[in-house]
DNA sequence: AATTTTCATACAACCGTTTGCTTATCTGCA
DNA sequence: TGCAGATAAGCAAACGGTTGTATGAAAATT
C-alpha cells in the first residue's frame, strides 16, 4: 500500500514536469566558462579559441541546444519570421504561391505565417495590425481591395515594413509588386481562338475587379486589331460567382440563346470555361468543332476535363517565389530600396477545346 | 545649390531611419510612471488606479502600442504560435484541413506557421527541430511515415510538446489524433455500388500507404458481406502516381481488357475516377450506364467532372478545427493530458456516375 | 627586464515584458 | 496622536541571447 501510494506521488510529478531546453546559460555553468564565450562559440566567431570553442560546439550538439527564438528576436529586433496574407488557401493558385513563397522562406532560413483573409478586409487589416510590431520582419500580402479601404497598407508603408504585392496591388500605391500582365495574357489567349479560325467570341469574367477588367481590356484589344467587330455585349462578368455551383452557367445559358452563332468563348477562370462548356453540351454543341474554348489559370481541372481545356498558365510558384526574393532583398537593405514591379511571363496553354477543325 | 545639398542630406537621413515602434518603457517615460504598472495597466490589473489606468491605455491607443512579441514570448515562455507540417499545400484536402486549423487558431489569439514538407521526411525532421524550441507552443501533423523513421517524433514526444496529427498518424506510438475510418468509408462506398446494382467491383487505389490499404480492405468486406465472391486480382495499387498525368490510366486500361464485363470501380481517390472514365469512355463504356463509378475524397473535380462522380466526403475543414481545438485543450492544460483520437465521419455522396439505371 | 601587442575570456548592459516584493501614501480606528 | 490596514506605485530581477568593453595572461617587441 506504501508503495503504491509512493508511486502515485511520482507519476503526479512527472505529468506536472515540463521539458525544460538547455539554454547558453546552462551549457556556461556546466563547463565553467562565461555565457559570453558560449554565445560567441556556437555562432563560431573567431575570438574564441579553436579547442574552447570545440568543447562547446561538442557539448551543445550532445544536449541538443537549440537557440531559443524570443531571445533572440528580441535581442536582434528580427524575428526570422515573413508573413503571408492570401485571400484563400484551399486555391490552386494562392496555393502555389504560397508553395513558392516557402521554398525561398526556408532558403533564407525564415519561416512564414500563412493567414488567409477568406476576402475578408476587416480581418486582413487584423491581422496585419497583428504582424506591424515584431510579429514578421516583412510581408507578402494579396491585395484584395474592397476600391479605397487601405488606411492600414499605408501604415505598412509608413513605418517602412518590407512589403511585397503579390497577383493583385493598390493601384494608386507606390509599392512593390509581383503580378503578371493581364491585359496582355488576355490578348494573347483572344488571339488564339482568332487564329484557331474563331470569329464570333465572347469574353466571360468573374466579378469586376482589377485583373478580370484587365483580362476583357486585352479580349477587346485583340478583337479590334482583328478583322472583325468587337461587340461589347459579348463581354459578360459574373458578379456573384459561388464556386464551384454557378459556373456562370446562367449567363452563359443566355449567351448562347441570344448569339446562336457564337463559335469561340474565353473565360478568365477555368472554372467559368467547364461552366461554359457543360451548357454548350447540353445544346449539343461540340467543343471544339462547334465552339472553342480558352481558359484561364492552369488549374488541374482544365487538364483533366474532358475536352481538356485550352487556358492562359498563370504561374503561381514562380510568382511566390519572385515576391519572397524581392521581399528579402528589402528586408536584408540597409537603406531603402526602390519599389519594384515584377511582371511574370505568361503562356497560352492549348488543348483539345481550341483545335483547329 | 546649398539648399540643394541640405536636401540631399535630408532624404539620406530619412532613408536610414527605420520606424521603431512605442515600447511600455516609452509611455513610462512618457507619463512618468514606472514601467510596471503601464505593464499591468495595459493588461487591466485591478491594482492599478482606474484614473491612471485610463491616462495609460488612452496613451497607449493614440500612439498605437503594440506589445512586442518576442519580449512577450521570452518572458512568459509562450510564443502564442503553433506549427503545422503538411505533405502538400496545393492540395484541395490539407488546404481544408489549414484552414480549418487556422480558423480555430486565430480564434484563440494565435498565429500559424505552416511547414510544407513535401514528403520529404529529412525536411519535416529539420522543421520539427526547428519548432522545438520555444519555435511554438504546439504542432499539427500529418506524419507521411516512410517506415521507421520517427525518432524526431518520438524527441517530440519526450519533450511533452503538445502534439496532434491529422488524417495519417503514427501507428505503434501513443498520440493524440484526427482520423477518418478509412475502413469503414471503403467499406460503404462498395456497399453504395453494389446497391446501386453493380456486382463486378473493382477497387483501384494510389499508392500501398496505410490509408489506402484501409480502404481497401473496407471493399474487401464488403464484397464479402454480398452475395458475390471476392476476387484479389480485381484490387489495384498504383504505386508511383504521378498526380494529374498517371492518373492510374495505364492499369485501367489493362483491368479493362482482363474484365470486360466489370461493372463498378472504386477508387481511393478523385483523381483516380477521372483517369478510369477517361479510359472507360475511350472504349466506348458508358458511365453509369454500363459501369459505376465512386471515388474518393470529395474534390472539386469530382463535382465538375461529367458525369459528376460519386464520391466519399472527407470533411478536411472539420479535422483541421477538431485537431486544433485539441492541441489547445493540450496547451491550455496544467497537467498532462491522455492522449485522443477522434473519428471524423464520412459520408457517400452520391452523384451521376454511379447512378442506378 | 620592461613595455607593448596580441589573444582569450569575463563582465555587464541591453532588448521589452512581466511579476514578486518593497515602499510610500492615505484612510480609518483606537 | 499613533498605528494597523488598505491601496497605489516603484524597484529590481528575470526570461535567453548578444555585444561593447574591460581584464588578465601570454607572446612579441624593444
Amino acid at each position: 500500500m506504501v508503495l503504491k501510494t509512493y508511486q502515485l506521488v511520482s507519476v503526479i510529478h512527472m505529468e506536472k514536469k515540463r521539458y525544460s531546453p538547455i539554454t547558453i546559460t546552462d551549457i556556461a555553468q556546466a563547463l565553467k566558462i562565461n555565457s559570453s564565450t558560449v554565445s560567441r562559440a556556437l555562432s563560431d566567431s573567431p575570438v574564441v579559441k579553436l579547442s574552447t570553442k570545440k568543447i562547446i560546439q561538442e557539448y551543445a550538439i550532445k544536449h541538443n541546444y537549440q537557440p531559443n527564438f524570443a531571445a533572440r528576436s528580441l535581442q536582434n529586433k528580427k524575428t526570422f519570421t515573413i508573413g503571408i496574407l492570401l485571400p484563400k488557401v484551399v486555391h490552386e493558385f494562392f496555393g502555389k504561391v504560397l508553395l513558392g513563397v516557402q521554398r525561398e522562406t526556408q532558403k533564407n532560413g525564415y519561416r512564414c505565417l500563412v493567414f488567409p483573409t477568406n476576402d475578408d478586409l476587416k480581418q486582413e487589416i487584423n491581422e496585419t495590425e497583428n504582424l506591424l510590431n515584431g510579429g514578421a520582419d516583412g510581408i507578402i500580402m494579396c491585395y484584395k481591395s474592397d476600391g479605397n479601404t487601405d488606411s492600414h497598407i499605408k501604415e505598412l508603408i509608413e513605418r517602412r515594413i518590407p512589403l511585397v504585392f503579390v497577383d493583385i496591388a493598390p493601384q494608386n500605391l507606390k509599392v512593390s509588386k509581383v503580378i503578371i500582365d493581364d491585359m496582355h495574357a488576355g490578348y494573347m489567349a483572344t488571339k488564339h481562338l482568332l487564329e484557331a479560325g474563331a470569329f464570333q467570341i465572347a469574353c466571360i469574367c468573374g466579378p469586376r475587379n482589377i485583373n478580370n477588367l484587365l483580362r476583357a481590356e486585352g479580349y477587346r484589344k485583340a478583337i479590334n486589331e482583328s478583322e472583325y467587330e468587337l461587340n461589347s455585349d459579348l463581354i459578360i462578368f459574373n458578379e456573384n460567382l459561388i464556386e464551384g455551383e454557378e459556373l456562370g452557367m446562367v449567363n452563359s445559358k443566355k449567351l448562347l440563346k441570344t448569339y446562336p452563332l457564337l463559335n469561340g468563348v474565353f473565360t478568365s477562370t477555368d472554372m467559368l470555361a467547364t461552366g461554359f462548356i457543360k451548357v454548350a453540351k447540353k445544346q449539343n454543341l461540340r467543343v471544339p468543332e462547334d465552339i472553342k474554348v480558352i481558359g484561364f489559370s492552369n488549374w488541374s481541372i482544365s487538364m483533366l476535363y474532358e475536352p481538356s481545356i485550352s487556358t492562359v498558365d498563370q504561374p503561381g510558384f514562380e510568382m511566390g517565389m519572385k515576391a519572397a526574393q524581392l521581399l528579402f532583398s528589402k528586408i536584408s537593405a540597409t537603406s531603402t530600396v526602390s519599389e519594384k514591379t515584377v511582371i511574370i511571363k505568361t503562356k497560352v496553354i492549348p488543348r483539345e477545346s481550341s483545335k483547329v477543325n
